[in-house]
DNA sequence: GTGAAAGCGCTAACAA
DNA sequence: TTGTTAGCGCTTTCAC
């Protein structure tokens, strides 16, 4: 059988209550006996049961993870990995559950898989994080939820974000510093959050450059390799082409990378491509591109610290519920001066 | 407070332990006590506690998939996707854990976390699913668990795998097929169990259509697009080219096709390329990857089952141990007749 | 067929 | 500062 806390309890020499102060970090313990629970832990490499410390207390030590099932994506993935770690450091662990916001009713049946798992709280993503009627049902359950890049209204719950607007601008003034006049841009899906900002973001440092922007070098996009191709090859048709193009993220300036190597422009030389996200198209690519890192592990785990810790100081609202991370420019082979 | 069994006892005039019969569709209960029970399951919408379960009996309805850290994959992304799936439709859930090999001690930490959430099996995945010491320690501690494309030894626990072999011959014979007689291989890293068995696959096609294997058009790699690339590079200065590369897995295919982009050579036209696994890679490439596709989430689906029926069924080593599901070529834009 | 009693391993409340 | 006593909500005996 696995180890107990009375086996601690008895190889240290205390009670099983104390084994639980010393776990839960409880005031009055004196310092040699938590040593000694200390060393009877690593010594019997015990874990205390999930199940029994989630039937006694409040506490599951459960987050769940609800990724959307069809939007699965290496977005998805880093958010899992950093939630993972943070997991791990904090002792708790991670349930991943699937949602397919298709079928109806997905609400209810999220709802009781929380309630059955007694969660601690959840993460919620795009799109799922953005479903009206899921947010106000995990409110009248009064289950603590934070949601990663929530879009419009992040103060309604904990959230974690990066600053879309001036990300897109400090790398269009990366551009715009490479000596590039004439740069175009293209768009994600219209309803997704970021879409907005990062044209906002794109049109703002344009703007400060004293650049004008043309309607015809602004592009339709959907975040996808094919849709960045077909938007690359438009926009190269163009008779007074751009030198340089931004695509709202990695996989459309994959596209557009495609696009140009079949008219035969050579990228960067005659064509800027600059991506957004530093997923793992933009890594494997050739040249490798150009982009803005999102610190996807990082806002993972700050959103598994806010479920954590909200469980001890309860401040809804407090300065820390709505934190906004630091991205990074991350230029690599595919962007230089113009011809 | 939730509602609890006790609650739905008392609206259905019966005892606690006959909820519970009801609950885990035992038999002695009958039809009329069953149907009350179940209205008063409906009326009260009531959850059973997974944690008091857990606590009581053998079962935690969880499953837990351990992926290595540093090899996180889309491959691993598929795989988890597929477990998800399964473990919803069989009233499971899917407990994600991270492993770092690298780290001393590392088995005995799974081992504690695995006792800790009394985990009803395990889901073993390359590199993990080869490691002898945690595999020993998992089997005296008598923890069920299936391992996904098993390597060598498949016998020793269930496992679900594909036949790697076979796979590599009909992509092989998908080159020859297409007019081409001199096709290049690259290997992927050595101690992962597919490597040799993709190779062998490849020089028994070779020999089954009567043509040679030059030693030169033989690669060394490591399942990474650099390596794919610098393999490529070789492959590519050749005096007498290949008219077809074979590389292992798609990230190196699309090493490849970097190589071949910076001389000059056109994909399909001038250089047919081939790879393995169907994966991101595969699809975001332009032009797309010819590719072995391996049914990754059905897979993961399999070795849930087997985890879940062994506690009904306790018969290891029946026909159903050792899995192996069918793959699929998968014909794209990167391969064609040579020039 | 059904129910009463006794835990599963932990923590909350209360003593000491 | 530490230990004792009850449960948490369920399933497992083992009666009836």
């Amino acid at each position: 059988m696995a180890v107990t806390i009375k086996d601690v309890a008895a190889r240290a020499g205390v009670s099983a209550k104390t084994v639980s102060r010393v776990l839960n970090g409880e005031a009055y313990v004196r310092e040699p006996v938590r040593e000694a629970v200390l060393g009877a832990i690593e010594a019997l490499s015990y874990r205390p049961n999930v199940f029994a410390r989630g039937l006694s207390s409040a506490r599951s030590y459960l987050i769940g993870l609800f990724l959307d099932d069809p939007t699965w994506s290496g977005y998805a993935a880093g958010l899992q990995r950093g939630a993972l770690h943070r997991c791990r450091a904090r002792h708790y662990h991670l349930l991943v559950e699937l949602v397919d916001m298709e079928k109806p009713g997905f609400e209810a049946e999220m709802l009781a898989s929380i309630s059955a798992l007694r969660l601690d709280g959840v993460i919620l993503t795009p799109p799922v994080c953005t479903h009206e009627g899921l947010l106000a049902r995990l409110e009248t359950a009064g289950l603590p939820y934070v949601r990663v890049s929530p879009g419009q209204t992040p103060q309604r719950s904990g959230s974690v974000d990066i600053d879309d607007v001036a990300a897109a601008a400090e790398m269009t003034a990366h551009l715009i510093a490479l000596g590039h006049r004439d740069i175009a841009f293209i768009e994600g899906i219209p309803d997704h959050a970021a879409t907005p900002k990062r044209r906002a973001g794109f049109e703002q440092a344009m703007q400060a450059a004293g650049l004008g922007v043309r309607d015809d070098c602004i592009a339709a996009g959907d975040f996808t390799v094919n849709g960045g191709r077909l938007a690359g090859e438009r926009l190269l048709a163009l008779d007074t082409r751009a030198t340089a193009i931004f695509a709202s993220n990695d996989d459309m300036a994959l596209g557009v990378m495609a696009a140009a190597a079949r008219r035969g422009i050579v990228v960067p030389h005659q064509l800027s491509v600059a991506g957004f996200d530093d997923s793992y198209s933009a890594q494997i690519a050739w040249p490798t591109i150009t982009t803005i890192r999102q610190p996807i592990m990082d806002m993972a785990g700050a959103a598994v610290d806010m479920l954590i810790d909200r469980q001890y100081r309860d401040e809804p609202h407090g300065p820390q519920w709505n934190r906004v991370l630091p991205y990074e420019l991350v230029v690599r082979d595919s962007t230089a001066p113009p011809a």
